[in-house]
DNA sequence: AACGTACCATCCGTTTCGGACGGTCACAAT
DNA sequence: ATTGTGACCGTCCGAAACGGATGGTACGTT
């Protein structure tokens, strides 16, 4: 009866925790717009992992209405406390960064000299966008209050970004060297 | 014989570029000390992988001594000229963040009122170690010249890195208000 | 000769992935 | 009334990725 919770068992205990009872297609939707940033995943599993979590007591479910095959889950009481002491422990295992981008760069003195050049340019664009979605959802749950969680790791993706978009931006004008000047002071922000 | 290449393809076409014939083995040591931060990689693929690419001629392979069963590849001229054409293609697909901590931001209204700090403080402590071992690979290379290439993709990641530890800094200083103050004019940025 | 340790390769059960497919509902146009 | 359309919704399944367990080799040290 006692299965293994990963870090995307607890993505689904947490956004049904937070929306209350919802649908796999809810959750998919509610990701899609905000921590599906930060944990990318397939929207097949929203339907398998909470149908898990149910059969281990987690997650209530009831199923629905007539031709309609929805589902909808809520917390239990055993689901709540599993998902508070998964935030009790402070350490994060999972901590993974998948930038094709970066790979080109690695490898780019193995394609001919434009291409680091032309990989910026796109990669400027890429980051631009991203935030242009950043500041849109932001403006759009900016005016709700006691969201400053919600909103948190919405900061930190913007901070991230614009690190990124900085770096390429400097590649575009001044090359590599000048994104490696611009760094900043590694050694300082290593003894504060 | 033409089978689909993904990222990962080039990535182990790419590694070979670099360093001349290797081994399984010789690959994965040096994924794990450079792109591995932005790419990862598990073993048993470096073993899987160069198989696959040798079938479909982008790779030469040769076995080799007595009870040794190691096999050293070698890119092919096909091999070589699909990694310039994947270098010619500025776009890059695969950009992907997972990071377990975020999660535990998105959900710590969940948990008690210590969640946030104490995340925080974990943080700062991961993010200074990431910083601390980038430095290292960069004092490491530092020296070697026409290496302003292999040392890009991490001084991006040392920009990256310095992002994040000012975020959770913030957050330790001053509470998600003040990380969210810090973070930078989002407007600028996407009208430059 | 025995030991320790780095080096090296494979296997295999499990999990994840993502796309293809198929169905339902609300509403509007004909 | 019928058809159309687009959003809504759920499942399946083959393929790929994962990662740990296992077992062997080379070589220097004691």
């Amino acid at each position: 009866m006692s299965i293994n919770l990963t870090s995307s068992s607890y993505l689904v205990l947490g956004l049904i925790g937070l929306r209350g009872p919802s649908s796999s297609y809810q959750l998919k939707r509610a990701a899609d717009r905000s921590i599906g940033y930060f944990w990318p995943f397939p929207h097949s599993q929203l339907y398998g992992e909470p149908r898990r979590l149910a059969e281990a007591g987690l997650l209530a479910e009831s199923a629905e209405s007539g031709g309609r095959r929805r589902r909808t889950y809520s917390l239990t009481d055993k689901g709540r406390e599993a998902l508070r002491e998964w935030l009790r422990e402070p350490e994060a295992d999972v901590y993974q960064i998948r930038d094709e981008a970066e790979l080109k760069l690695f490898f780019s003195e193995l394609g001919d000299e434009s291409t680091v050049r032309r990989l910026a340019e796109a990669r400027v664009a890429f980051h631009r966008g991203r935030l242009a979605e950043f500041k849109r959802t932001m403006d759009r749950l900016g005016g709700i209050p006691d969201l400053e969680q919600r909103l948190a790791p919405l900061v930190l993706g913007v901070r991230v970004e614009l690190a990124s978009l900085a770096f390429w931006s400097d590649v575009l004008e001044g090359g590599l060297a000048a994104a490696r000047a611009r760094m900043g002071d590694l050694a300082e922000a290593l003894t504060d």
